[in-house]
DNA sequence: GCTTGTGAATCTCTTCACAGCG
DNA sequence: CGCTGTGAAGAGATTCACAAGC
């Protein structure tokens, strides 16, 4: 259970969407070799990875589809709701916001940063706007865990020991800089650069 | 050296990265412990990289930063370079522009797609931008390969099988949506909504 | 001493394949 | 039958650990 790999917490977000958009079409069962074929995985995979997830699923015909989306809900969300910060309203900051408020029933944007006056006191896409100054504070007094760095690379490093600083222990970080942060720390790159850089050589690859 | 995995050149490329930042200050040599600390990753891994791709370093005194430039520019990289073209200019799209335009010595964003006609038509950040309808000939034409894909998730899948069907081969998918698409075709997915609910669920697991 | 380069061991993840069940 | 659940095998990736060079 805490021997859970990042891989398997991504497929299981994937799963959970297809079984989503399933039940928002009308189906009520899935096989796990369906499932598999629309997330791009094994039968088996799927079928290990649910088990995983302590989702005993019945065995007469497929996997019940709410059963599933429930019990991948139990396992992957804090049940409270677990509130978001976003670091930086720069372009990327400010196009991404949209993205993240988009309804989830668990996580949520309660605050985001920026040292230019122009954006701070604002609301954005409901979101209220602070300058880095109130940085700790606002993220002690919301029990913020969890932090979307959209800063300039060259100070990503300073901001996100801030953040820990503050009680972070996750970091979806679009910066492209290596964070160096205590193993306490939980760090999800989103780098661009490297991404496109991967995706050439692999097209290249393919003649 | 075809049997090289999609982490290794992640790995390669942000080896790279570390090596330019190094090379800009100044230094000309570097430890693969050294290298290894700054990415991350053990100094065996480093070595065995840097062995893979056939870079092999002189054993004096640690590797030679700008051979390593070198060695693994002409691994990763097509020495002719490589055209580029943005699917979709929207928030997202208009956001990451910029952002894939920064001078990169080979990857080169040549063409953006939108059906909004207050974009067509237009050059935004050095970049022509044409209506879907002349996607197939511009791609055709300027041979791109690989596409950075920011449309909306209902569209992305149609729009793909379009991109392929047009020769690229590489596909750089924003659109939170699983592409089903031939094997001759790459994807690298940066989904934004799986990356947040993982390093929520990780943020969670560190207590 | 300090490196690099690398076979071998280890660890991790994925798939196979089949028992068990409806 | 066709499906799930799962031990065991297999594949891959990472690290160990040490020979060889300066």
């Amino acid at each position: 259970m805490n021997t859970m790999s990042g891989r398997t917490i991504e497929r299981l977000s994937i799963y959970r969407r297809l079984l989503r958009e399933m039940a928002e079409y009308g189906t009520t069962k899935v096989y796990s070799h369906d499932l598999a074929e629309k997330a791009g995985v094994t039968a088996a995979q799927v079928r290990r990875n649910l088990m995983d997830v302590g989702c005993s699923g019945n065995t007469k015909k497929g996997y019940d589809i709410e059963e599933l989306i429930e019990a991948i809900g139990e396992f992957l969300d804090n049940p409270e709701g677990e509130p978001v910060a976003l670091i930086g309203l720069g372009n990327l900051g400010r196009a991404l916001l949209p993205f993240f408020v988009a309804h989830h029933p668990k996580l949520k944007i309660v605050a985001a940063f920026d040292n230019n006056p122009s954006k701070t006191g604002r609301v954005i896409h409901g979101c209220r706007c602070y300058p880095f100054e109130k940085l700790r504070e606002i993220i002690i007094r919301e029990g913020i865990r969890v932090a979307i760095l959209t800063v300039p690379a060259p100070v990503a490093q300073q901001v996100a020991e801030e953040l820990v600083a503050a009680g972070v222990t996750g970091i979806l970080n679009f910066a492209p800089a290596m964070l160096r942060l205590p193993e306490t720390v939980s760090i999800e790159s989103m780098d661009m650069a490297i991404a496109l850089e991967k995706i050439a050589f692999l097209a290249r690859q393919k003649n």
